[in-house]
DNA sequence: ACTTATCTATCGAGTGACGACATAAAGAGT
DNA sequence: ACTCTTTATGTCGTCACTCGATAGATAAGT
């Protein structure tokens, strides 16, 4: 088998990284905000609790796929993070990636429901 | 929100339960051929160590999904698993939320990079 | 006889989400 | 002025689940 092999795990972490990661692709914002925008733009399915929210954008600037900074420039508090080059390569290969996953995963659910040999 | 909410860990652990499910759908098999034809029928994508599927086995059984019988007509010890009602209306069930769910995930990772209100 | 493949099982370690708890400041209501 | 809610970020313990390691047993191949 030449293709790398699949880890749920690490199929669930994706998920929840690539939800952030898109909705910093139109503009760059703090965690509070990205919260709210992935419970908008997925019409309320998903959503974070900030006990999952933070340590996960804790984890993409750490490996380099968001960039934070901190804005006390209207007296709250907030850490505004980019998408950098290096996460925007990450988002859009992982997508597409996902993408295959659940294409596959689909017809491996309703394909084993036939006869087979 | 009137839908329920979306659970990261659920959902990996409902793919591997359902990739299980599917299988005995045809017909029933014992654990370790289960595994077999989840490799087979995934193209070698989704597949299970045994230090996992036999712990979901046993968790879909106590669930009532699935019904298991020792057989050991032929000498080696096998446990022979067949799908309940229950579980195929489980099955069934749960493999159109998945799709959907896949569905409006993707709908929100690639919608998301459009310009937003 | 020896090795490999089949078959089931459990346990400990590691990973990750989530609720609870903590902190702090802005805005709204009275 | 005081209180309550909302905004905003953070950590930590617990829980659930996967996974590698380990184990034990039988059948088949050489």
């Amino acid at each position: 088998m030449t293709e790398t092999d699949f880890d749920v795990q690490g199929f669930a972490r994706d998920i929840n990284e690539l939800l952030i990661l898109s909705t910093l692709r139109a503009e760059a914002k703090h965690g509070y905000q990205v919260a709210l925008d992935v419970e908008t733009n997925s019409n309320g399915l998903f959503r974070f609790r900030h006990g999952t929210l933070y340590p996960i954008l804790h984890r993409l600037e750490k490996n380099g796929l968001i960039r934070g900074s901190w804005s006390k420039a209207q007296g709250r508090r907030r850490k505004i993070y980019s998408l950098t080059g290096s996460g925007e390569r990450h988002l859009n290969g992982e997508t597409d990636r996902v993408q295959e996953i659940v294409t596959r995963l689909m017809q491996a659910l309703r394909r084993s429901g036939e006869a087979q040999a």
